[in-house]
DNA sequence: CGCTGTGTTGACAGGTCTCAATATAAGTGG
DNA sequence: CCACTTATATTGAGACCTGTCAACACAGCG
């Protein structure tokens, strides 16, 4: 697979190699973020958004009292830090959790897109919605679900993105976050991170080991989560043919 | 005003009046919805997004359990229902809280501006990351904050949406939501917002009487409600130029 | 005029948090 | 390579916030 060709743009339209070239020109060089580094801290200047083309990272808010929230979890073929582009400075701290990869776009080469590449742009929209569902789901499983189901909802998320990722991977998978990051995703405290785990364990719904995580049985957890489960709607028809 | 002159386009870019016409000109005819009625229910096709002009609009979910949470708080000049456009059935329930009226944009015409009117298709993009922004914090103060904190934050995030419909109202509005309605937008049970809302009159900060709903010290509120301020990059520098 | 939706309050249960302590693993510097 | 520090995981006890169940007042509405 070629450096830059790792993207989410294509899951929605069909773009032609010149729709990809186009957008893969706009991404910078490779730079690489080792473990628990910061690549973009809240408040900084938003000068571009990124391409992640290896490892995982979070997306999370500081607030002044110190309670950190994480909104996000990202893996290879996101893109990083684009709801900053709205604001003065950015919002969210972006953190490689393992070694990453990743590339810049400046952001007036981002939206010469728009006026470029239409059909792109219509990909990088749907693109930003997409993320927008996945933010509304962890919203619900917050506001009204248990931290069990939150956790249940959480696993089934990732993997499914990983599953994307790497389709003949089976239900195990390596979850490099911390009970202290999950706690932080899911808006508990660590410790009751420790003891959800430990009690979802017991139901045999999954595994959870060091950083191994198995899901025993995904349609039963699935039912137990309690959250829609989201079908997307890839290559609609009302995306305008090129 | 003109009928469809009302959205929050212009917010980020300065568009012309080419621009302005043509995202009006594929919005439809008025329609109207009667208080309380479902707009578009959860489930149903997707086959448009809809311009709001008039009234109040909630946008929210309800889980199998019967539990529902509401995501959004709509204003008039609103896009609603986007992020259902990547799913192959509405992931909300659109219901007009007020008497409301709104327009439809049929989706093939909405996509059409990708390929017609770049600017108008980025001001769509940054609106959508406006709006995400804004369940960010929302995710954030359902997350992390205590039910006062977090009905602080939401009073203070209606209030500046009405204010920039209507500077010269002062620092009481009408609040056409109900106690259950607010439960839900903060993820929590009826009976307790209504034991938060008589905590947070009695320290002094809001009044709260019937519909109308007064801030008494915004700063003190926003200091309270331990949210960051979202300062908007209005205009920026690296939009291209028509 | 009864019904339904909304607001309000009390008593109690339960989920989650806080504080505290310990064990283990990982990272760091000598 | 070891000693030390730090991060992470784990468990217990009790407090606190929020949910549940129940009851009642009130308004709007057909």
């Amino acid at each position: 697979m070629q450096p830059n060709t790792l993207h989410r743009l294509g899951e929605f339209i069909d773009l032609d190699e010149d729709e990809l070239s186009g957008f893969e020109n706009i991404c910078g060089a490779r730079a690489r973020a080792k473990r628990h580094t910061i690549i973009r801290a809240q408040g900084a200047d938003v000068e571009s958004v990124y391409l992640l083309a290896e490892g995982w990272v979070t997306s999370s808010v500081v607030l002044p009292d110190g309670e950190r929230q994480i909104v996000n979890i990202h893996l290879p073929g996101d893109l990083l830090g684009m709801s900053s582009i709205v604001l003065s400075s950015a919002a969210e701290t972006l953190t490689a959790v393992t070694a990453s990869e990743f590339s810049s776009i400046r952001l007036p080469d981002f939206f010469a897109i728009f006026r470029d590449n239409p059909r792109v742009a219509t990909a990088l929209l749907l693109s930003v919605l997409q993320d927008r569902v996945t933010l509304m789901d962890r919203l619900i499983a917050i506001g009204r679900t248990s931290s069990a189901r939150r956790l249940s909802s959480l696993l089934l998320h990732i993997h499914g993105r990983l599953s994307r990722l790497r389709p003949n991977d089976g239900a195990s998978f390596h979850l490099p976050l911390t009970q202290v990051d999950l706690a932080d995703v899911l808006g508990i405290t660590p410790i009751h991170m420790n003891r959800v785990i430990k009690d979802l364990k017991s139901t045999g719904l999954i595994d959870f080991s060091g950083n191994t995580v198995t899901l025993n049985d995904v349609v039963k957890l699935r039912d137990f989560s309690a959250l829609p489960v989201r079908d997307w709607a890839r290559h609609p028809s009302w995306v305008s043919a090129r």
